[in-house]
DNA sequence: AGCACGCCGACT
DNA sequence: GTCGGCGTGCTC
């Protein structure tokens, strides 16, 4: 006798299930499922479960049995969800196994990978009771609470508290409802809505053309009627094809026709219209008209790489593709993408955030129309629900999408295409699950049987290392699509231009020599510059006070146009000052170069040209953002200043120079990972010069011009970069030679953050041994939010049993956590930190 | 994670 | 005396 026959069959037995709860703690509940329902449930489907005196969530249904719980009373469920599972039997594997990796719980991983229209879930609020009787006297908070909830009509708990400026409003809450003043109730946050469109169609009477000229006829009389009823005709030819009617037409087309309201609602009322609702998709349907695959031809670099990757794949599961910039990557996925959709298997195609932009969407669009699904960060709730949906309804063979793309419901994967494969942005910050995207797209294929292709110009050392060591496959594409060549680079020694007295500002007079050059041929040029606003810091010239934010140990950046000093790590803003806090002095400086400073600056050096600026904010609107690229592409922009935004978002024609404002910051940057991020971003920025027929120019200001780095750079040696690093890395036994963990330490006050985390690294190493455990130390940015931090690193020699390792670390954690030393301080686990 | 609860110090 | 902050423990 099987399992499932015990379910069906046994009448006696109440069926249970373990549910994955939304939470962060280390158990499924057990949950009782009444009898009537005890067929309808399934592994996998969400249900609606009480939790604790008065909440409800989402939890979704993991295990199904017949033993009743023996330590407590099992609740039961209020309402199954789904009618069939939405969440796959192998995505809840997948969470399991990133909650053990990662070092979190299950429920922070099912948190994360739903989209929020998928959990319904409760919130506590405060209401007026009906039968409050005024007498029983409220006091001032109260009293000013009571209003506050009579004209909103209910408050949540953190508005109570607000509006009484309390940091714990439980004890207010709790006299007005022993005043009987107000009732706690709970409120259900909104949930997935369809999208609805209401439409008019002919009531039946008139669907046939007899009546219907009848109709007409009567209506001459009733010139207003008649136009809706000839509007309508207009659209749906009933006359000619009676069956038409039922489609309908949108009830915005009579509006926007300028058509009487009034008169339509007669003409309802009178049983010729009826409005009906249907649900339509939030994706437009607007492009489904018969799109044509743009068909195109790899070249024979393109051919060879294409083929020695199908090839590779029949030995290996992941394929490294070290293609340059502009050497035609693109090309190769859509290929192998219609490869596998033709087998009939599901893709994936992951792009870093920042590159998944509607260009490389609407290309897509063109090839794979409505096979096309796409998952955005930048979407609405609604819009990732109808996602999901779909694919668990075997829509959308194809999607695109961002790092969370990695969660969705797929059931059938033959290939994952992980494109800028080297980006950090894949890796998750906050909150948990940290959880690295292209690591887990090959966890996922893996699960799946799928292939797994890392694209990109400047790999990741530890994804180099894996093709090196002959784990994943490597495909090299060196040569530039069509006739483009790869662009000329060249160096400028701002040191030395320094002491020739040949620095205008931060520019050399070279570099400014060139882009006046480049301006005069008429042609584009690009700046960057890796960071916003209009300078870093403001210093006083008299006592070198600098301006820093009061809740974060960070100098505040000055805004010009908003003339403004920011905060880039918790938002806190004021006005720009005209004293030195510290003296009194009005010498105030602006320090450093943000994107804005240089496109005044530039504009002084060049004032005839029209200079433009993207960053983070001039492109907050997407309005701001279009009509900035339709500047440039229609040439209205001769120089471009701009962050790594321009470098990875948009590819742009016709850039034919490019200038690296300063290389030096990114290569000094104090991290284990400098050189290779500052080779991936330099590279990149360069390879946005150049175009079809002609060689663009690339200019690096630095002050160490003879720095190996920039040689590998201008040379377009990643192999070089590589082979010095991968040594780099073994002799400090950093990754890929290692596996890293940081452990961050949080709390307002200082010493105990402190205290904590000498505390942990000395247990720590007392069980895993000194070179294991580092630190502690302070991060780079003490104190953000008011928050003091303090770091452990923790370093796991490869060949060490890694899934042992964490269990025992978890356990060594766990004792010290509890113990006085680190009670009540925030512990942050970052596994494979960046 | 929320939420309930109760301890305790600090004000009228 | 109460008021309000904050640490603790629990949720199937
Ligand atoms: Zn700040
Ligand atoms: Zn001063």
């Amino acid at each position: 006798m099987n399992d499932s026959s015990v379910l069906s069959s046994s009448e006696e037995s109440t069926v249970f299930v373990d549910a994955l709860m939304p939470l962060p703690i280390p158990k499924n509940f057990t949950y009782r499922v009444p009898r009537a329902w005890a067929e309808l449930v399934e592994v996998g489907m969400r249900i609606v479960v009480p939790f604790g005196s008065s909440k409800v969530l989402t939890a979704v249904i993991v295990r199904m049995h017949h033993q009743p719980p023996s330590q407590y009373q099992a609740k039961y469920i209020l309402e199954i969800l789904d009618d069939r599972p939405l969440v796959t039997s192998s995505q809840i594997d997948l969470f399991n196994w990133v909650a053990e990796y990662y070092m979190c719980y299950p429920g922070e991983v099912f948190q994360i990978a739903l989209p929020a229209g998928l959990k319904i879930s409760s919130q506590s609020k405060v209401q007026i009771n009906p039968a409050y009787s005024l007498e029983i006297s409220l006091n001032d908070k109260e009293q000013c609470v009571f209003q506050a909830i009579q004209e909103k009509g209910s408050l949540s708990y953190d508005e109570i508290a607000q509006i009484a400026e309390l940091k714990s409003p439980y004890h207010l809450i709790k006299s007005m409802v022993a005043k009987q003043a107000v009732l706690i109730f709970d409120e259900l946050k909104d949930r997935y809505s369809p999208k609805v469109i209401r439409k008019i169609r002919l009531t039946q009477a008139y669907e046939n053309k007899e009546k219907l000229v009848d109709l007409i006829q009567t209506l001459e009389s009733k010139p207003k009627q008649l136009a809706q009823l000839l509007h309508y005709l207009q659209f749906i030819p009933v006359l000619r094809n009676p069956e038409v009617n039922q489609k309908g037409l949108d009830k915005s087309s009579f509006t926007q026709a300028d058509l009487s309201e009034s008169s339509l609602q007669t003409l309802i009322k009178n049983g010729v219209f009826e409005i009906f609702e249907v649900i339509v998709s939030r994706f437009g349907q607007e492009d489904s008209e018969d799109f044509i695959p743009a068909a195109f031809e790899l070249n024979p670099a393109q051919t060879t790489a294409y083929q020695s990757i199908l090839q590779q794949f029949q030995e290996k599961d992941v394929v490294l593709l070290h293609g340059i910039t502009g050497s035609g990557k693109t090309e190769i996925y859509i290929k192998l993408i219609q490869e596998a959709l033709a087998n009939g298997s599901q893709v994936l195609y992951l792009l870093p955030e920042i590159a998944l932009t509607t260009q490389i969407v609407l290309r897509l669009k063109r090839i794979f129309g409505e096979q096309l699904g796409i998952y955005h960060s930048k979407f609405s709730d609604n819009e990732r629900v109808e996602v999901w949906k779909s694919i668990v309804e075997g829509k959308y063979p194809l999607v695109v999408g961002v790092r969370s793309s990695v969660f969705l419901p797929f059931s059938n994967l033959g290939l994952v295409i992980v494109d800028e494969e080297h980006e950090a942005s894949f890796k998750q910050v906050d909150p948990a699950p940290r959880y690295h995207a292209r690591d887990l797209a090959v966890v996922l294929a893996k699960q799946q049987g799928a292939k797994v292709l890392l694209g990109s110009a400047t790999p990741s050392i530890e994804s180099y290392y894996q093709a090196q060591e002959g784990k994943y496959g490597l495909v090299t594409l060196k040569e530039r699509f069509g006739k483009a060549q790869l662009p000329q680079m060249i160096l400028l020694d701002t040191k030395y231009a320094q002491k020739m007295k040949q620095m205008k500002g931060g520019f050399s007079v070279d570099l400014i020599q060139a882009l006046e050059d480049n301006f005069q041929k008429g042609k584009q040029s690009l700046l960057f510059q890796n960071r916003r606003g209009y300078s870093p810091y403001i210093q006083c010239q008299d006592c070198d006070w600098i301006a820093t934010c009061h809740q974060c140990d960070v100098s505040l950046t000055f805004h010009a146009r908003e003339q403004e000093l920011r905060c880039h790590y918790c938002g806190y803003k004021e006005g720009l000052l005209r004293r030195c806090s510290a003296c009194g002095s009005t010498h105030l400086k602006t320090m450093g170069y943000g994107t804005e400073k240089l496109e005044e600056e530039l504009q002084l050096h060049l004032p005839d040209a029209r200079i433009g600026r993207m960053d983070l904010d001039t492109t907050r609107s997407k309005t701001a953002f279009n009509s900035l690229l339709s500047e440039i592409s229609s040439g209205n922009i001769d120089v471009l200043v701009g962050t790594q935004m321009v470098a990875k978002g948009l590819d742009f024609e016709g850039l034919s120079m490019v200038a690296i404002f300063d290389a030096d910051k990114a290569i000094n940057f104090p991290d284990f990972r400098a050189h290779e991020r500052a080779f991936q971003l330099i590279s990149q920025v360069a390879g946005r010069a150049g175009r079809r027929e002609e060689q663009g120019k690339v200019f690096i200001q630095t002050n160490q011009p003879t720095h190996p780095l920039l040689e590998h750079i201008i040379h377009n040696n990643y192999e070089a970069m590589y082979a010095e690093e991968i040594v780099e890395r073994e002799g400090y036994h950093y990754p890929p030679f290692s596996r890293l963990i940081k452990l961050t330490f949080r709390n307002l006050d200082a010493s105990r953050v402190e205290t904590a985390a000498r505390h942990m690294a000395a247990a720590l190493q007392n069980k895993f041994g000194h070179g294991r455990v580092l630190g502690p130390e302070k991060p780079l940015i003490e104190r953000i939010r008011n928050q003091f931090a303090m770091e452990i690193l923790i370093k796991i020699e490869k060949g060490l049993a890694l899934k042992k390792f964490k269990e025992t670390l978890r356990e060594e954690m766990d004792i010290q956590m509890t113990g006085p030393a680190c009670k009540g301080v925030q512990l942050i686990i970052d596994v494979d930190c960046m």
